[in-house]
DNA sequence: GCGTTCACGC
DNA sequence: GACGTACGTGAACGCA
């Protein structure tokens, strides 16, 4: 017998979508899961009962018959979210690229025309079978017809057949109406009869058959109360079974031919797909091509296969000597791989070196000819996370180092709000290929063979790594020209590339030794106050942990709580602050605190992140993790190092220059992010300030209040500084009501004040919130892009979230772009000079540089100049100068 | 291993 | 009336 899928599609695609645990969205913002889910569980049927039929059937929204017999039929029933009812049409896209048919008809469900479908398919001799995540459509099964329905996740079914539902349910399909009707139907408001659940309706049903029959013999009904409410209410049985029964002759025209599965158009296929960037499916598609792909298809992915740059036949050479080397003519752009441990503590254990051109590859094993080597020529590189390699380089002496094109940070700069930047992961997405991830190849090879010689595996690894680069860069290209990528890319972060490196290489010298002895003394003032904190408490916890924490303060000692986490009371600085005086035990928390952190996190973080080789600390700068523009710093993160508390700033004196004959030289900016929105919001009041070289905060109060200036109070100009704070950060009154302690009124007014005093800042923030409602995306002044997806959210929280990012990311982000001018002018000016003076450090507004006495002046006057001539704006950048003998005295 | 809570910076 | 300042990193806890 032939089989026939009929598909429940609105019922399938909520299905999917709730069964997807995580959001897919694409980077233009369209969601994307339920197509996704249903399109996954379609391809589970057609595996596992391969169908040669299907057809899929929809809702439509106009009412159907059943409103029209009952007003309140579905009233109350959840709306269908609208990230999942946009999904809708794009699925009817997909299926008619899939050449199946769909069918829909107003006044009627999807369920009426697939009970019709299906009664009609058992005439024709063809086996049904129903796919819907909805029970009801049980009653549609038959000895022949199969109900199949989804449970939990995608891929689970539940099938039924006639038997199956007397085996599990104990009625037949027909009698599955009648319970209904006698039950009623929560989510499709049937009423049924009141006070009859699940248990009374089937026992009814065993014994009497039908809802007609029960009421019937409504006298022999036991016990009494069960009687009373059959008879108070058969009328409501009779029409909840009418409502609950599916409508088998919808006036449909059938014919089954319509219904053959047959190849799907795959150029359109492919679109779709490449829109959605359903890669999974793409590559499917790519591999069913010899099954028969229609010949526009065929070119289709000709065209791709043409786009690919042809490997297959490029020459593989192993160099081993300096002789091999000195033969090699290699210039222009090439291709780059070093397979190294990239180590941050000492000297990085290199493997082999992997390098590509137009017509060959080499794998270098002998390191340290290759970068002496590699110096000496003209070449710019072309690689993954050449960070990485540049470490390695400049670890090795090389000196001379040209950027072509790293496909890592193209990425980051076509999408910065991504969090894998892998080459295995954007392999995938672009070429539909598979290259392994560094570490696991390393992993792979590294620790089964310790002893055994690898080189050949590394070498064919370096070349698939090599090709997907090549491959992907010639891809990258293209889309950053499309998007107006090419200036960020190509003037910032490209150049800034071996300045991060050069960071890294070059590491922060610390006293490692007051660092050891601040430890000690934390530890002792520590545990003295641990035991002040027992005693108070009468028992011993642990004080780390907020859950125990939150016992002893508000069960134990009975304080006010004020706020509550998922878990329990909050216990953080703001809420214990509220209760400082009510108790002694507070403080000494609060104390505890911030000792246990200091010592946590800074002293006993970093010790271990202090190189033995030249007792410097060796961050990580990242150039690929924030969304806006900004640099991170990982282990440790010199960019969160205490300032603001006395105590915890002490830190900073045991961070130094590398020897006696350094000094520390920072700059950093003033005001840089008001500056920014000066100039972008053009508003002549701030602009005016700043060009007066006026205290900012203090003429934002003068002009929001209307006091002259003189007259400003400390409590009024730290209002003002507040609100200019929360201007950058896309204000909200409550916001700023909980940071200065006023009310929502009193803030509220003051934000309508500073508007109405700063109007072309409202329309700069209301354009932002506009142009990125509109384009899914926001720009800083030098073209970086963000998209912000949150923005066109249902959600009302999740949209305010999204107006506040189009607010603030132009600002940080334009200010992240101006740093990083400024970092690769100074980086060059310090070469170009000869000067050995470096910079080491970059905290978002200000950069550090181990300065060489001799050099002093040049390096101050190169930071500042380079640093406030970075980018012409209406106001003057400006930055202040400090220096020291340590990072403390640095302010 | 992973989410939560806390705390540090700009 | 909700929700309630942007961007990060890291430690510890406690559940799985």
């Amino acid at each position: 017998m032939k089989r026939i899928a009929i598909i429940d599609g609105n019922s399938l695609i909520n299905r999917a979508y709730y069964a997807m645990r995580n959001p897919m969205i694409t980077k233009s913002g369209i969601f994307t899961q339920g197509i996704f889910g249903f399109l996954n569980m379609m391809e589970k049927i057609k595996r596992d009962y391969e169908p040669e039929y299907m057809a899929i059937a929809f809702d439509m929204k106009a009412p159907t018959f059943r409103h029209k017999e009952y007003d309140a039929y579905k009233a109350g029933r959840k709306k269908m979210p609208p990230e999942l009812a946009m999904q809708i049409p794009l699925l009817k896209d997909v299926l008619r690229a899939m050449k199946i048919k769909e069918i829909e008809l107003e006044g009627y469900e999807a369920d009426d025309i697939i009970g019709t479908i299906a009664k009609s398919a058992e005439e024709e001799r063809l086996e049904p079978y129903i796919i819907t995540g909805d029970k009801d459509e049980l009653q549609l099964a038959t000895d022949i017809t199969k109900v199949i329905i989804t449970k939990k996740g995608v891929s689970d079914f539940d099938i039924y057949d006639k038997e199956a539902m007397i085996d599990r349910y104990g009625l037949t399909p027909d009698q599955f109406i009648d319970l209904k009707g006698l039950m009623g139907d929560q989510s499709d408001n049937i009423p049924g009869i009141p006070g009859v659940g699940e248990k009374t309706a089937t026992k009814l049903l065993l014994q009497y058959g039908s809802v007609e029959n029960i009421i019937a013999k409504v006298d022999e009904l036991t016990p009494k109360g069960v009687k009373e409410k059959v008879e108070n209410n058969a009328q409501l049985a009779v029409m909840s079974k009418r409502l609950a029964t599916i409508f088998t002759q919808v006036p449909i025209e059938i014919n089954f031919e319509e219904f053959l599965i047959e190849e799907p158009d795959y150029d359109e296929l492919i679109s779709i797909y490449t829109k959605l960037e359903f890669n999974k499916f793409l590559k499917k598609l790519k591999v069913s091509r010899g099954a028969g792909v229609s010949v526009a298809a065929a070119e289709a992915f000709t065209d791709e296969a043409t786009d690919m740059i042809d490997t297959s036949g490029f020459k593989k050479i192993r160099i081993q000597s300096k002789e091999e080397l000195d033969k090699l003519s290699l210039s222009g752009e090439i291709i780059i791989k070093i397979f190294g441990d990239y180590n941050h503590l000492g000297r990085p254990l290199i493997e082999g070196v992997a390098m590509m051109n137009e017509s060959s590859y080499y794998y270098c094993t002998n390191i340290p000819d290759v970068f002496k080597w590699l110096d000496t020529k003209d070449v710019s590189f072309l690689g993954h996370e050449l960070k990485r390699d540049y470490y390695m380089m400049l670890c090795s002496g090389m000196n001379k180092i040209e950027s072509s094109f790293d496909t890592a940070i193209a990425q980051y700069v076509l999408d910065s709000g991504r969090s894998n930047y892998s080459l295995a992961a954007l392999s995938n997405e672009y070429l539909h290929i598979t290259v392994e991830d560094e570490k696991d190849f390393g992993e792979a090879h590294d620790q089964l063979e310790l002893f055994a010689d690898n080189t050949a595996e590394y070498m064919e690894y370096g070349f698939r790594y090599c090709s997907a680069i090549l491959n992907l860069a010639h891809q990258q290209k293209v889309r950053l020209a499309e998007e107006n990528l090419e200036k960020v890319f190509y003037e910032i972060e490209m150049p800034l590339v071996l300045v991060m490196a050069s960071m890294e290489r070059e590491g922060f010298k610390v006293d490692k030794e007051e660092f050891v002895s601040f430890g000690e003394r934390l530890s002792s003032e520590i545990d003295s106050i641990s035991k002040r904190i027992y005693d108070l408490a009468e028992e011993s916890f642990n004080i780390n942990s907020p859950l125990q924490l939150g016992e002893i303060l508000f069960e134990k000692l009975g304080l006010p709580s004020a706020k509550k986490t998922k878990r329990g009371y909050s216990t953080n600085a703001e809420v214990l602050e509220g209760i400082r005086d009510e108790h002694s035990i507070v403080p000494l928390i609060l104390e505890y605190r911030t000792l246990s952190k200091l010592k946590g996190t800074y002293i006993d973080g970093m010790l271990p992140l202090i190189s033995s080789e030249d007792g410097k600390i060796h961050a990580h700068f990242n150039q690929t993790v924030t969304t806006t523009g900004r640099i991170s710093c990982t282990e440790p993160n010199l960019q969160n190092i205490p300032i603001r508390q006395e105590l915890g700033r002490k830190l900073r004196k045991s961070f130094i220059p590398n020897d006696d004959s350094c000094i520390l030289t920072g700059a950093d900016y003033s005001q840089i992010e008001l500056r920014v929105l000066a100039h972008m919001s053009g508003d002549e009041v701030l602009i005016k300030a700043f060009n007066d070289g006026e205290d900012i905060h203090r003429a934002t109060a003068s002009n929001v209040l209307g006091v002259p200036e003189d007259e400003i109070t400390i409590e009024q100009r730290s209002r003002a500084k507040a609100v200019n704070f929360g201007v950058i950060y896309g204000m909200s009154s409550f916001g700023l009501s909980s940071e200065l302690g006023i009310t929502r009124k009193e803030a509220d007014e003051y934000i309508k004040t500073y508007f109405e005093k700063h109007m072309a800042v409202r329309e700069f923030m209301d354009a932002q919130k506009e142009f990125c409602k509109t384009k899914g995306f926001v720009n800083t002044m030098l073209g970086r892009k963000r998209y912000i997806k949150e923005i066109n959210a249902s959600a009302y929280m999740v949209r305010q979230v999204g107006e506040r990012l189009a607010m603030n990311t132009p600002i940080q982000g334009s200010a992240a772009d101006i740093i990083k001018i400024a970092m690769v002018k100074i980086y060059y000016a310090l070469k170009e000079a000869g000067l050995k003076s470096m910079l080491i450090l970059q905290v978002h507004d200000e950069l550090i540089i181990n300065t060489y006495q001799d050099e002093k002046d040049e390096v101050e006057r190169l930071l500042v100049d380079n640093m406030e001539s970075a980018y012409e704006l209406a106001v003057k950048l400006k930055a202040d100068l400090n220096e020291g003998k340590n990072w403390y005295e640095l302010k």
